[in-house]
DNA sequence: TCCCGAAAGTGTTTTAACGACACTAAGGTA
DNA sequence: TACCTTAGTGTCGTTAAAACACTTTCGGGA
């Protein structure tokens, strides 16, 4: 960990070695949801070392792009989806992390609405959706990135508005608290979930009900960014 | 943003171009604390765009270590410390984020104990502290890293107890409680705070008092990793 | 040695959030 | 029309947080 220390002469970033080889990539954790659980988009490596394992959706960083325009081009590549939530979590850069060279990855994880997904579906994709608990592990140091990557859901799951972005526009509170229970590996109690979200006015009545259901319709919420953007305070968001 | 949406190629990790021209660095956020505040550590920069302009200390990552090694050999090489808590926060990648052409950063925060610092000095040592709340810019988007890190450090503070490590061992339940002061930028009821650092039951009575105040000296505390680690559970630490 | 200044140290009361808990309402189906 | 299934709703006890003031202890100086 902090073996190799070194009083090493100085060194500048504006003297950049022509000799200096090291490649950097974005891997992005895509996460979909639901009824069943929590997914993620994965594809098989063809890397040689871990041919046909599950790994990431990945790519080298082009001269002319920051690493977030990166990342969003291999989520439309991937997806066909733009205009998505999408948050840089870490760089992993163990030297021997990939098999090819050295090769240093910033991991951004993004949410999706799985349905919308699918309408958009791109014709080359091979990627499929896996259930994130389901998955033991990775090509390369994926499954720690994956790890990463829902520790940070959760956490902000917990602190801001995002679970949303995982849901159709209209949901029913079941249905967020579902979702709620699933990403942070809770049980939750019915009646306290929906006093909670009511009492932090981000939702609003669609004045519709569920259709073709066998049992009593729930009632359909959206998301209100206004409401939120108003009532916007420091501390906890949902605290569970 | 999200503006360049083209559907590229398929690329691969593993096709590693060797005209591919691409710095990473690391930049290292160093915060101290004394008496008159939160203090971070700053050089002046060589590059010419930024001649004599205050920056963040850094330096290349070389192929041969991680990132982790890399900020923590900028920490040694400008302080003298080893074995300091140290957290990698965000990647800064805009392309002409450097003059000098493609560089990618990694900032990381650390927190040192001032006086061990001065103690240790570095013969060679150019950097000086400086006030956290009276840096107004920088050199290149470091103004934007020590934010990140700032925010990321605020955060931490709130969650698990960090702040010992910009304290002396033994200090006093006035010092702890003015570090999270100006840390947090918010003023704290005295008795509030104890009962809770009390309760959170992480510190350890050194037995001891302070010396050569005139008035009531305050008895000295010490950090107690071990009762930390049992009672550590999820949720806030301190929640200000 | 007595008085003063200065910071240390200590509890109680009020208020807000959280957790536990069970019944009635509404629609679909047989 | 009876029944099955999920929707939807309120109260009470417990716990955590916020507000708030006086006594203690030491050093220094008269």
């Amino acid at each position: 960990m902090s073996g190799e220390h070194r009083n090493d002469p100085e060194r500048r970033k504006d003297r950049i070695a022509s000799e200096y080889h090291l490649a950097v990539s974005v891997d992005c954790v895509i996460f979909g949801y639901d009824e069943e659980g929590l997914k993620v988009l994965l594809i098989k490596s063809d890397t040689p070392d871990y041919q046909g394992q599950l790994s990431l959706p990945g790519d080298l960083v082009h001269p002319t792009e920051n690493l977030k325009n990166a990342a969003s081009r291999v989520l439309e590549y991937r997806t066909g989806l733009t205009d998505v939530y999408m948050e840089q979590v870490l760089a992993f850069s163990e030297v021997d992390r990939h098999p090819a060279g050295r090769v240093i990855t910033i991991a951004y994880y993004s949410l999706v609405e799985i349905d919308e997904y699918a309408a958009q579906k791109h014709s080359r994709m091979e990627a499929e959706w896996y259930d994130v608990n389901a998955i033991k592990e990775l090509a390369f140091d994926h499954k720690a990135i994956l790890d990463n990557c829902l520790t940070r859901l959760q956490l902000r799951l917990r602190e801001k508005p995002i679970g949303f972005e995982l849901l159709p526009d209209k949901f029913t509170l079941k249905q967020i608290q579902h979702l709620y229970e699933v990403v942070l590996g809770v049980k939750l109690d019915k009646r306290n979930f929906r006093r909670k979200l009511k009492s932090l006015n981000v939702l609003e009545d669609c004045g519709e009900r569920q259709k073709a259901v066998n049992h009593r319709p729930a009632k359909l919420y959206r998301f209100n960014m206004e409401k939120y953007q108003k009532k916007k305070k420091k501390g906890m968001f949902m605290n569970f």
